[in-house]
DNA sequence: CTATCCTTTTTCGTCTGACCAAATGTGTCT
DNA sequence: AGACACATTTGGTCAGACGAAAAAGGATAG
């Protein structure tokens, strides 16, 4: 999957895992040019092409004379900072788009109202692959609203935090947690949202999208509390059977 | 500057100015690898190994045996959307940093207030080189108080609208010609806006950072209107120029 | 005349081997 | 022990060659 039909590509990936892997940890050095084309069995250019494509990456810096030193991973080499929760997120999310709602409602155009009705449509969707149809639909549902904004700026942010969302692994996972159970009243924010756009009231709008969110994080506080429980009990279980089998051993 | 000591580099420049410059166009090819090493006058490894970087860059996509294409920049390559206009930006900043300074405004410890007192005291610099001095309290403000807020992503958000403001050529130049009139304003406008974050009132911080948003919009407004009627002089002038040239030629 | 297939050319992909320059390590001389 | 000169290591670049994939061009069948 990852060769291309380029080696050089091939090359980075395994550079890349090796050096993810604290093979090559930060601060130390690569080995040799020709060290690894020898390992990798491939030509130097071909080494040097994929130290390049590291190089531009940022996760390599090269010094003339001395060696090739693996960087520091910065923060945001994904474009997401991971140490972002999705109680921030969330919480910017319902700033923003609440703004955006506000906004949205004094720009949007009939056009758009009626594509808000069709995702609020595929939203309710209760087919056999219905989770990720609706999944789309809500990603959709506030697209148009942040489009409506006619502000460029302003949906380029929204897409933003989409992309935290999406790409941020445990954000990722603690949304994944809470949109599978009661579809109907996601179904329901949402469409009070539509019907203050359709008013074309900036401050129902602004409501109705600070109330959704307010519901979604509510859900996350839940379930993260939940999630502490579990932890906390799936630990006192864990320490149980150790102590028991060390009694055991002991014992016998 | 460019070099860098390493010809790659110096010739990765080259080709990336070629392309901002639209010599070669997105969507277009580049001349083969030999021409360009020709060209440049480096070897072949050379060429490929700037084409490598470019591609890292996601500048170029190479397709084996056909060429080297140019990709069309997607909007956040350089983090900036040069086709956002200022009044965009500024109207996404009074919405964001609105609702950013209603939130610090619960938020905000004793410490932070001390330091936007410090911000506001070399805002309004009068030195010499006031002006740059001026500016940075000025960024400096705006930052304690996204980070006030205490959410990392409202803070990453707001960084990244002044990431906009400082690197779209457009929206600097624009928000240059402003910022350097009537300075009083500006800093009566941070002072209302801090002594509504002393009072931890939300409502008056949010609607102090909408008025000091409010004036910079108007300003951008009065500025564009000016440039456009200076732009019609210009034209009016230049085509009066060449009406008068082409009297003379037809009537000699 | 058109459409399809095959050959040729172009262009990228990779290798070998060599030499240069900078950085580093080493040994000697004082 | 410290300073200087030399040898080694390591990246930087070049030249030329051959292979493979894609595009271009021409020949042939319909």
């Amino acid at each position: 999957m990852g060769s291309d039909k380029r080696l050089y590509r091939s090359v980075l990936e395994r550079l890349e895992k090796l050096i993810d892997d604290g093979e090559y940890p930060p601060g130390g050095r690569l080995p040799p040019e020709r060290v690894l084309a020898e390992r990798f069995e491939v030509s130097r250019p071909t080494i040097r092409e994929a130290i390049i494509a590291l190089e531009a990456l940022g996760r390599v810096e090269v010094k003339t004379g001395s060696g090739v030193y693996v960087l520091t991973r910065p923060a945001h080499t994904n474009g997401v900072d991971s140490t972002i929760s999705a109680f921030e997120l969330t919480e910017a999310r319902a700033l923003i788009e609440g703004e955006a709602a506000a906004l949205a409602a004094t720009m949007i155009s009939d056009e758009q109202l009626r594509e808000l009705e069709i995702a609020l449509y595929e939203m309710a969707d209760e087919s056999a692959d219905g989770r990720l149809i609706s999944e789309l639909a809500d990603q959709k549902f506030h697209h148009i609203i942040s489009e409506a904004t006619r502000n460029k700026m302003v949906s380029s942010v929204i897409d933003n935090l989409w992309h935290v969302r999406d790409n941020s692994p445990d954000v990722h996972k603690a949304y994944q947690s809470i949109c599978e159970v009661e579809p109907q009243s996601r179904v329901d924010e949402h469409r009070e949202i539509l019907e203050a756009l359709k008013q074309r009231d900036p401050q129902a709008a602004r409501k109705a999208m600070h109330a959704h969110f307010a519901r979604i994080l509510n859900k996350l506080i839940a379930a993260n509390e939940k999630a502490q429980v579990d932890e906390i009990r799936r630990k006192t279980l864990e320490s149980r059977e150790r102590f028991s089998l060390n009694h055991l051993a002991s014992g016998g």
